[in-house]
DNA sequence: AATAAAAGTGAACAAAGTGTTTGTTAATGA
DNA sequence: TCATTAACAAACACTTTGTTCACTTTTATT
């Protein structure tokens, strides 16, 4: 890709996320993302259709490498793999969002963090379907896989939601404890 | 209230919510409302400030039932009550959402269900705290409270997130029953 | 029934944003 | 070096916004 389209797309992405800091996504128009973004209004439809298409490829970008991290975490050591491993991709996970790249907890805090966590459940959703196995226990016979998955997926967002509405004051290792706690005698 | 003013309020409601199914919040227009509950704009302006205005007086009007009820409930039966209760409280949340009074699981399950959704787990997060009572049970020691109460709202409005878009094949008994089994372990 | 108060109306408005076109300049990579 | 590609600024027709104005209709009170 040409040096100057890079060039372009990041400054774009980065006014974006700045401007979501500031303002909620319905708020924020064309216009203030070229403004900041310092790039020309014929430049910005040459990248992306509409706003929503770059939302979209803002959490493409932000997700994809977090998500594709878990998914070899969980294919090599298996999405619970045992009790107290020290791997859970759980874990990993949370680690990487406190890694804040792309200051993705930027976008998970702002004003319209809803987008983006929908988006993440979506991809973690998938993930864990694909490493799920059923281990049968007492507790969840006769539950559908289905429901059990969203219930996995579904309470680790509005987990991170509230880990990060609380300024993020537990480690990843205490939250991933508090997580398996509450998963583990589902599974 | 005036008689004129209930008129207007309401269908400026009904338009608002048939719009929602049709297009995102985002691209709705006070035009489109306007048009559509066909009142004069100086009308919208006198009633609402703002779109996001009127939102947020929808959500009022819609979950206020529904979750005073489900309040008057827990007060008297207790928030998880007994293990196989009939008057559990998230029953009964469940079968009023069935219901489907003022068109509320069309706001649920629309494009821009996420906005409703996060008010509704907003007052759910409020409902479980004035009523939580640790039970302290092994699997919960040392978790915080405030953990476990976000647990619950979060995977509660997960699964009804979930319940709808497939279809709501489940019965709210049944639905109520598989909740109850992945949430009691940590009660 | 008369009347004041309140609510709704339609028209007009300036301001801001949208998405597109056009001609031009400048950076890129082969 | 040179053709290609990207970015640019200016202008555009158009839509949406939020407000003001003079006006009509409905309502509740006396």
């Amino acid at each position: 890709m040409d040096r100057r389209q890079q060039k372009t797309r990041t400054a774009i992405f980065t006014a974006f996320s700045s401007l979501l800091a500031k303002k909620s996504y319905g708020r924020i128009t064309v216009q203030d993302i070229i403004d900041t973004a310092n790039v020309g209004r014929t430049t910005f439809y040459a990248h992306f259709e509409t706003k929503d298409d770059l939302l979209k490829a803002l959490c493409e970008e932000l997700f994809g490498h977090i998500i594709s991290c878990a998914a070899d975490c969980s294919h090599t050591h298996g999405l619970y793999s045992d009790n107290n491993a020290p791997e859970s991709v759980f874990c990993h996970l949370l680690q990487h969002l406190q890694e804040n790249d792309n200051n993705i907890l930027g976008l998970l805090s702002c004003e319209s963090s809803e987008i983006f966590l929908r988006y993440f459940k979506d991809s973690l959703n998938e993930l864990i379907r694909n490493n799920f196995v059923n281990q049968n226990r007492r507790t969840n016979q006769d539950i559908p896989q289905d429901f059990l998955i969203n219930h996995i997926s579904g309470s680790f967002v509005e987990m991170v939601l509230w880990w990060i509405k609380g300024s993020m004051k537990q480690s990843p290792e205490k939250l991933d404890r508090y997580f398996r706690a509450v998963i583990e005698p589902i599974l």
